[in-house]
DNA sequence: AGGTGGACCCGAACGC
DNA sequence: TGCGTTCGGGTCCACC
């Protein structure tokens, strides 16, 4: 599942390989790829664009090109991007688009469940069509603690809801926001605005120290996600809860338990990670229930 | 109006 | 063994 870690592993593959580069040609097989619009018509508008920067913006690959305009990539649960010469990349029934590069290159993008999209927007449009969906960037040097509290305090979905929604910070998925919650040892339900001052600090200090962890082993891969060049990711094996259910916690060696919170699938510690009645009292805001 | 759950997909895992 | 069923996850959207 590409989530921040991932597709900034993407992004700084790709960078070096676009950068510079003028889109020659370009096939969209798969009209959902950029529904409502004509797949056809998407692909000529990209033909002749040339990438000025590779950007990502929470789950977002963002192509900018020269012109202004930019290509919205937004990989969802399957999508990949891969990077060959022409006509070297094997025969595969998933592929869906391909760009030929002014380089004799070519980007393919495979998508086995097809949720992903791309979306060619105009000069002006791009930084409020990207601010509309996402929240602040979690591993910028000027995100702080506050940044966060000041999301959660109206909230009073789960702690996991709230994180999970991309305008409280960008890029974090399914995974991440686990692997977040046990390092900040917090229990997935409880009610965001309940987090006291120092729990909110944890969970700033976790979630960047979780995304980061992910970058560093280039992501993460469960099935389908690869790096540009066909590569796996191995975060995986570092996993402190996702799908470790039964398995010792890292920490106290209490079995991992899986929940659903948000309809996701939930992994936490049950005693690392204790709800809110069992957290030291603390004032909570008021609100009229 | 914030929160929740279904729809969209398809392969893998599961169950009988 | 085989086949039908369930699951899962990011985002949007309808509904409460």
């Amino acid at each position: 599942m590409p989530e921040l870690p991932e597709v900034e592993t993407v992004r700084r593959r790709l960078a070096p390989v676009l950068e510079g580069r003028t889109f020659v040609e370009v096939e969209i097989a798969d009209a959902r790829l950029t529904r409502p619009l004509d797949p056809v018509e998407v692909a000529r508008e990209l033909e002749g664009e040339r990438v000025a920067l590779v950007d990502r913006r929470g789950k977002y690959l963002i192509v900018r090109f020269e012109s202004g305009r930019a290509l919205l990539v937004h990989l969802r649960m399957t999508g990949s991007l891969l990077h060959g010469e022409r006509g070297q990349l094997p025969d595969d029934p998933h592929r869906h688009a391909v760009v030929r590069l002014d380089d004799g290159s070519d980007v393919a993008y495979r998508d086995v469940r097809r949720f992903g999209t791309w979306l060619l927007l105009e000069p002006a449009d791009v930084d409020t069509y990207v601010n509309a969906r996402v929240g602040r960037e979690p591993l910028a040097a000027a995100y702080r603690a506050r940044h966060l509290a000041e999301q959660l305090e109206s909230r009073r979905a789960p702690i996991k809801a709230a994180i999970l929604d991309q305008r409280t910070v960008a890029g974090v998925g399914n995974i991440y926001a686990d692997e977040a919650l046990w390092r900040a040892q917090i229990h997935p339900l409880t009610p965001a605005s309940t987090l006291g001052p120092d729990e909110v600090k944890a969970l700033h200090r976790a979630i960047r120290q979780a995304l980061q962890a992910g970058i560093r082993r280039q992501g993460s891969t469960l099935r389908d996600y690869r790096l540009p060049d066909g590569g796996t990711g191995s975060a995986q094996h570092e996993f402190k809860v996702y799908g470790r259910g039964g398995e010792p916690c890292d920490r106290c060696g209490t079995p991992i338990d899986k929940i659903r919170v948000a309809g996701r699938g939930t992994w936490y510690c049950p005693s690392c990670q204790l709800y809110s009645a069992s957290r030291p009292s603390r004032s909570r805001r008021q609100s009229s229930v």
